[in-house]
DNA sequence: CCTCGTTTGTGAAACGTTTCATGCAACGGA
DNA sequence: TCCGTTGCATGAAACGTTTCACAAACGAGG
């Protein structure tokens, strides 16, 4: 059932060797030769066995992404990203969600470790060291972390700066002539969320108005939104906020749908600023202003990179690209009606 | 760097083959030999090596899953469902991105051929013969088709019943008085389409009431849906239908937000109703009725009927697991006000 | 005619596992 | 004492490739 280059080879009439050659090198065998072995190949159905080549050859083709949350479209633009440019290079990528789980990433990397595949972009659920990551650098595997500012210096990584992110959202708001500004979004434990919140509170500092009002969710998704705008809509009006900025899309699009149901208007009663600009953003019922990222471009420069230091690891030094978002402005942080008529 | 088996079991003091009986039958080998070996494992940072495990035991524990479209919701929610049931079986879950391209859907059906994966969960990009499945599938990896109705008996398949999914919209809608209704979506070469606009056509014509006005869109994607929206609204309110069933949630978010772009109140002015209910139907400012799919149900039969497959291929009968769909009513389809007052 | 280089094909070794027949020692029962 | 078991470890074969040193055939140049 399984045909091998063995019956291939006797099939055409040659040796197993050049079998291979037909596969590797077609070149450097004779044109009728490698006729007779296509038409073999062709025959008997052969495809080759992956395991065998890489075992003997010691390389794959396969890169691997492990991101946080394979159902936010962040990451899946992040995936179209890395694919264009390791398919570009005949390579084949796959996905494998964590989910933001540490356990099921340490059984991701495990695998992807014993598969000794070509290269890791990943986006870890937590910050600290790395073992893991440690000992498949050590073995030769290149690892690029995607999204998170590189701790150590053993690897390349790829990230937006979210303090300046953070920082133009809530200077844009500002500028609006927000006063009461909150913040929404968690655990305050990732990064991604504490950079946000920390280049907003900085930007504010520095205008000279006051701290923002930190709500924290448990995990940056729509209903998580909804449940931190219920809290919102129960504060008294006198210190309720006027502008709300979130961690990231899904959070905000939560955040719209409660303010709606509770009878508030979006940007007149409560403006919003959300992260990533998502698809959903700027096709949301009120558009979103959203602090974008360049997600493909993110997801492009971290194959890139992988694929440089998997091509020559001698020469490679590793480097941290960090990349500039800007602010879309859409309706959701229009100027107030009440100013400008 | 690379330590093996042979350096692990040299180490130790002991035979390689105890090495190996370490690491996959602990039991049959004595707690001393076994502690020293697996000290031996730890010093050395010893990691299998899959390849050869593969090459030599036959078997993989990887299942892939090919999915049109990795950013839309709709699938990353089956790709959780098939994740739940494949890591409880001890193995894992890899993600293929086709983009709703057959040559890039080919590529990756090759390199997982060539990879001899357990098993593959696929939705193909088109619905005729599939000479590279039927190969896969005669070479003994098993083969399950997901969302797509099964043409071919060589393989198990779990679909919904997307035309008793059209017919529930269609008649929802008709029950709530409306009489000009529109089907939105395309490519109408897609089976789930054409499935759909097959069950609203048949419910209105048993019910007596005009066939829907079909705007085609070339995909299935939330600006496609703002641009089919934006046909609608050019037409004079006479023809203008009344309410849209849209063929997913992704177009119906579109339609949705350009039909408030122009001024029209969804239900009150149009009522809609999209497919799949991923989870920004329900949080949509307007939320957004849909007819919904059990999509992580979905996944998780889909990677059962593998496992099943893959486990006893003697006894195996290929199933064909169809899910009856259901509506879910929300505010974008409510009574229209000027009934109800 | 000899030598040399080129082109094309060959055969065996090696990659790192798993598996299986076999060896060896110790033990209990008759 | 002998035999049959049992428990544990061994060593070699096999999986399907790639790679590499080498051989065969051939023509060209001296």
């Amino acid at each position: 059932m399984a045909a091998s280059i063995k019956e291939v080879a006797q099939r055409a009439g040659v040796s197993l060797g050049t079998v291979s050659n037909v596969l590797n090198r077609p070149d450097i065998v004779s044109p009728e030769t490698r006729k007779r072995v296509q038409e073999a190949i062709e025959e008997l159905g052969f495809v080759r066995n992956d395991s065998a080549r890489q075992l003997r050859a010691g390389r794959s083709r396969t890169v691997a992404i492990v991101v946080l949350d394979v159902s936010n479209p962040f990451f899946t633009d992040v995936v179209r990203g890395a694919e264009s440019i390791v398919e570009g290079a005949g390579g084949m990528v796959v996905v494998c969600n964590s989910g933001g789980d540490a356990a099921r990433e340490h059984r991701h990397l495990d695998v992807l470790e014993e598969q000794r595949v070509q290269g890791i972009l990943v986006t870890p659920v937590s910050d600290g060291k790395q073992p893991r990551l440690d000992r498949i650098v050590t073995r030769g595997i290149p690892v690029v972390l995607v999204d998170r500012g590189a701790g150590l210096a053993n690897q390349c990584s790829v990230a937006v700066d979210d303090v300046l992110g953070g920082r133009i959202a809530a200077e844009h708001l500002a500028e609006r002539g927000h006063r009461r500004i909150a913040f929404v979004g968690g655990p305050l434990a990732l990064r991604q969320v504490t950079d946000r919140r920390t280049g907003a509170e900085t930007a504010l500092a520095e205008l000279g108005l006051p701290a923002p009002l930190v709500v924290e969710t448990p995990m940056l998704s729509v209903s998580a939104g909804r449940q931190a705008a219920d809290e919102i809509v129960a504060l008294p009006s006198t210190r309720r906020p006027t502008a709300i900025f979130c961690a990231n899309d899904l959070v905000a699009l939560g955040v719209l749908q409660a303010l709606t149901a509770h009878g508030l208007k979006v940007p007149d009663d409560i403006a919003l600023v959300g992260y990533d600009d998502i698809e959903f953003a700027a096709g949301a019922a009120v558009p979103l202003s959203s602090v974008r990222q360049p997600r493909e471009q993110l997801g492009r420069t971290a194959a890139q990179l992988l694929l440089e230091e998997s091509t020559d690891p001698e020469h490679h030094e590793h480097r941290h690209v960090v990349f500039q978002p800007e602010l879309a402005v859409r309706q959701s942080s229009e100027r107030k009606r009440r100013r400008v008529r």
